[in-house]
RNA sequence: GCCGACGUAGCUCAGCGGCAGAGCAGCUGUUUCGUAAACAGCAGGUCACCGGUUCAAAUCCGGUCGUCGGCUCCA
C-alpha cells in the first residue's frame, strides 16, 4: 500500500531515484540544522519507506515550531543548487582527519563525536565515502556541509524541491535503552508536487480509516481513562464481530481435532516459576497479587502454562497424541503507556490460542494443518494483503537454546508445511523465539505500519521444563513438542486491523447489522417487523407504534438467521438510509405502501447508491445467497 | 518509560487574557414522509485535573492524568 507512495519502476526502492533525493534532501536538513543550531551534533540520516529522517543532538531541545525555521532554511539552501560531490578517503586515518577537520565546520571536536564512532563501525576493508555540497551565496558567504556517508544521492540540492518536514521523536543513539535520547526529525519529499501531495492526501485518507474513530462511531470497542490504559471495553456490535469470528475458528478447530478448554486469568507464581516466564517475561508482567494468606499470584500473560498442567493431569499415550487444546484465552500484559495504540496495542487481550502436543514424528504433519488452517482464515477474513515470515535461528546468536538436530527439524517443518500450503513467505534470520522457530503472519495498518497477526512457534523448551512425557511403543518415556498458534493473533488486533482493511463495511458475515429494514411510516412498521422476523429467524421484541402486536407467523421461525434491525426512529426515510448507510450496513430494505401491499421490500446495497427495486423476500435472500 | 504534539458539551470543532459558543447527537412538540440530514423549542460545561502569575485565566507558566506520532519492546 506504502509502495504507491515509493518506487514505481521494477528495480527496488534502495536503488530508485527517489531514495537518493530523500537521502540528499536528509543532509540538505542536516545543513540546515548546523547552520540555525550550531553545536548540534550529527549522527545517522537515512532515507526510509516513506521519506528520511536524521537523529540529531541538539544543544537545546527543539520544538515542532521550530520544524518551519529549518525547512525554510533547507529551501534557501536548495536553491543555491549545490552539487553533491563524493569523496573518497584513502585510508581510515584520512577518512578521520576529514571528519575532524572538515565535518566539524569549524564548530569544534565536540559536533563529530557521533561521526568518528561511526567511522569505527563501518567495516574494514570497505570504502570510506564521504558526500560533499558547497556554494558561495549571493552575499559571497561560502555555504558547506560535507557528511560521511556511503550515498548515493542525487546531482544536486537543486532537486530537492517538494519536501516536508514531518515530526519530532525522540530515538535512542544506535536503538539502545540505555543510550543518549536523540532528537529524531521525520520528513518526506517526492519527485513532483503531486507526489507529495498525493502523499499528504493519503494520510488524511489513512486518518479516516482509523479504527479508533470507526471502532466509536460504529460503536465497536472503546477504552475508559477510569478502567484504564490499553484496557479495552467491547460494546454490542464489536461483540458480534468478535463471537462471530470466534465462532467461525472455534468450527473450524472441531473438524480439525482441536478440544476447547477453559483456564483462569490468574495463577499461583510457582506456575510461572516453572515455565520460566518469571524470568524472561518479567518486565510484561503486571505486579504481583498476595493473597491474604500469603501466597503470591500474577495475571496470566500467557495460556500456555495451564494447558501444559492440563495435558500433566494424566498419563499420555503415544496413541493419545497429537493432543491439542484450544481456548480464547485473555491474557494481561504490562506495556509500556507510550506504546499503546488503540486495540494494536493493548494491555489485556484475547488470543485464539492453541496448544498442540506432538511427536517428533508428527511434526510435519500438525504443521502443515496449522499452516492450512491460518491460510483458510486468512481467506475468509479477506485479508490479501500480508506478509508471511519465517522467523529462524540466527547462527550468531548464542541466546537460543536446544539441540541443532530440533532446530533443523522444526525450521524444515515450518518452511516444508509452508510450501505445500502454498503460503508465500520469506526467512527472516534471527527472529525465531529463543526456544524454537516460528511463522508470523504480518499485516499494514492504514498507515502503512507493520503489525503482527497470526503466529505459530515451535517450542522445545516448555516441555522440557515441565518435564512433559508420553510412553511410546517401546513402553519407555519420551518428550512430546509443543506448537503454539494463534491464526488471528489476538482478537483485539485483529478485529482493530481488519476494521481499517475495510474502513468499517465489513464483509456480510461479519457485518454487525447484516440488514437494516426501513419502515417509511409508522404504518409500515408491523410489516418492516415482519420482515425483520423472517430474515432473523426469531420475534422481534416489543409493541409497534400502531399499538399491536404483531401476529407471529409461527412458520416464521426457521428465516436465514440473519442479524437485522428494524429503524423505528420518527425520521423521514432520507435521514433512515443516511444514518444507516453511515453505519455501513450491507443492506437497507424500504417498507412503504407499494410493499405492504405487494408483499415485497425495496433493495439498497452499501456500496451501490441507488435504489434495486422492489423484490420479494424469498428474492432478496436468493440475491444474498452468494454473502452467506 | 523516553522525545514531541494535543485535551473546550456525547461527537466534530470555533474561541487563545475581559459574560463559555456552533453544528450534529439527546429531550419535548409538530410533521407520517419512497432512496444520504423535516421544522420549532428545550436541555446539556469543574474549558482533563491540581497549583501558580494576574484586577481578571478556557486563554500565560509549572506539575499530574489521558490521547496521538515516534524510539525501545511485542499479539
Amino acid at each position: 500500500m506504502s509502495g504507491r507512495f515509493t518506487a514505481m519502476s521494477a528495480a527496488p526502492y534502495e536503488e530508485s531515484h527517489l531514495y537518493r533525493l530523500r537521502h540528499t534532501a536528509a543532509h540538505l536538513m542536516a545543513q540546515a540544522v548546523t547552520e540555525l543550531y550550531p553545536g548540534a551534533k550529527l549522527t545517522l540520516g537515512p532515507p526510509i519507506e516513506n521519506g528520511f529522517y536524521y537523529d540529531i543532538e541538539f544543544p537545546e531541545a527543539i520544538k515542532e515550531a521550530d520544524l518551519a525555521g529549518i525547512e525554510n532554511r533547507m529551501r534557501e539552501l536548495a536553491k543555491l543548487d549545490m552539487p553533491l560531490v563524493r569523496r573518497e578517503a584513502t585510508d581510515r586515518d584520512d577518512a578521520r582527519r576529514i571528519i575532524r577537520e572538515e565535518c566539524s565546520l569549524g564548530q569544534g571536536e565536540e559536533v563529530i563525536s557521533y561521526k568518528l564512532e561511526l567511522l569505527d563501525a563501518v567495516p574494514e576493508g570497505q570504502t570510506i565515502s564521504f558526500y560533499e555540497q558547497r556554494a558561495t551565496d549571493k552575499q559571497g558567504k561560502e555555504r558547506l556541509f560535507i557528511d560521511l556517508c556511503r550515498g548515493p544521492h542525487v546531482e544536486s540540492t537543486k532537486e530537492v524541491r517538494h519536501f516536508k518536514l514531518m515530526s519530532i521523536a525522540g530515538a535512542y543513539w544506535r536503538g539502545d535503552v540505555r543510550n543518549k535520547m536523540l532528537t529524531r526529525i521525520y520528513g518526506t519529499a517526492f519527485e513532483t508536487k503531486d507526489d507529495l501531495q498525493g502523499y499528504l492526501t493519503f494520510l488524511e485518507e489513512a486518518a479516516k480509516r482509523d479504527h479508533r474513530k470507526l471502532g466509536r462511531e460504529l460503536g465497536l470497542f472503546m477504552f475508559s481513562p477510569v478502567v484504564g490504559q490499553g484496557l479495552p471495553l467491547w460494546l454490542p456490535k464489536g461483540t458480534v464481530l468478535r463471537e462471530t469470528m470466534n465462532q467461525f475458528l472455534r468450527d473450524e478447530q472441531v473438524k480439525r481435532g482441536y478440544q476447547g478448554v477453559v483456564t483462569p486469568n490468574i495463577a499461583s507464581i510457582k506456575l510461572y516459576e516453572k515455565s520460566g516466564h518469571i524470568l524472561t517475561f518479567r518486565e510484561k508482567l503486571f505486579p504481583f497479587m498476595e493473597d491474604p494468606e500469603g501466597e503470591t499470584f500474577i495475571l496470566k500473560p500467557m495460556n500456555c502454562p495451564f494447558h501444559i498442567e492440563i495435558y500433566r493431569s494424566a498419563m499420555r499415550s503415544y496413541r493419545d497424541l497429537p493432543i491439542r487444546y484450544a481456548e480464547f484465552g485473555t491474557v494481561y500484559r504490562y506495556e509500556q503507556s507510550g506504546e499503546l495504540a488503540g486495540m494494536l496495542r493493548v494491555r489485556g487481550f484475547t488470543q485464539d490460542d492453541a496448544h498442540l502436543f506432538v511427536r517428533p514424528d508428527q511434526l510435519l504433519d500438525e504443521f502443515v494443518g496449522v499452516v492450512d488452517l491460518m491460510m483458510q482464515v486468512l481467506k475468509r477474513l479477506g485479508l490479501n494483503d500480508y506478509r508471511a515470515r519465517v522467523g529462524t535461528r540466527d547462527p550468531e546468536n548464542a541466546k537460543y537454546i536446544g539441540h541443532d538436530d530440533n532446530w533443523r527439524l522444526s525450521e524444515e517443518a515450518i518452511i516444508e508445511a509452508c510450501r505445500r500450503v502454498g503460503l508465500d513467505y520469506v526467512v527472516s534470520p534471527g527472529d525465531a523465539a529463543f526456544y524454537g522457530p516460528k511463522l508470523d503472519l504480518i499485516i499494514k495498518d492504514a498507515l502503512g505500519r507493520d503489525w503482527q497477526m497470526g503466529t505459530v512457534q515451535v517450542d522445545y523448551n516448555l516441555p522440557e521444563r515441565f518435564e512433559l512425557e508420553y510412553t511410546g511403543d517401546d513402553s519407555k518415556p519420551h518428550r512430546p513438542i509443543m506448537i503454539h498458534r494463534a491464526p488471528f493473533g489476538s482478537l483485539e488486533r485483529m478485529i482493530g486491523l481488519l476494521t481499517e482493511q475495510y474502513a468499517g463495511a465489513f464483509p456480510f458475515w461479519l457485518a454487525p447489522v447484516q440488514v437494516a429494514v426501513l419502515p417509511i411510516a409508522d404504518r409500515h412498521v408491523a410489516y418492516a417487523r415482519q420482515v425483520a422476523e423472517r430474515l432473523q429467524g426469531y420475534p422481534v421484541l416489543g409493541l409497534a407504534p400502531e399499538g399491536e402486536q404483531v401476529a407471529a407467523d409461527p412458520g416464521a421461525w426457521t428465516g436465514p438467521n440473519l442479524r437485522v434491525s428494524v429503524d423505528e426512529s420518527r425520521e423521514t426515510l432520507g435521514k433512515k438510509i443516511r444514518e444507516n448507510t453511515k453505519q455501513k450496513v450491507p443492506y437497507l430494505l424500504i417498507c412503504g405502501d407499494r410493499d405492504c401491499e405487494a408483499g415485497t421490500v425495496g433493495v439498497r446495497a452499501r456500496g451501490e447508491e441507488a435504489d434495486l427495486g422492489s423484490m420479494t423476500l424469498a428474492g432478496f435472500l436468493e440475491r444474498i445467497q452468494p454473502e452467506l
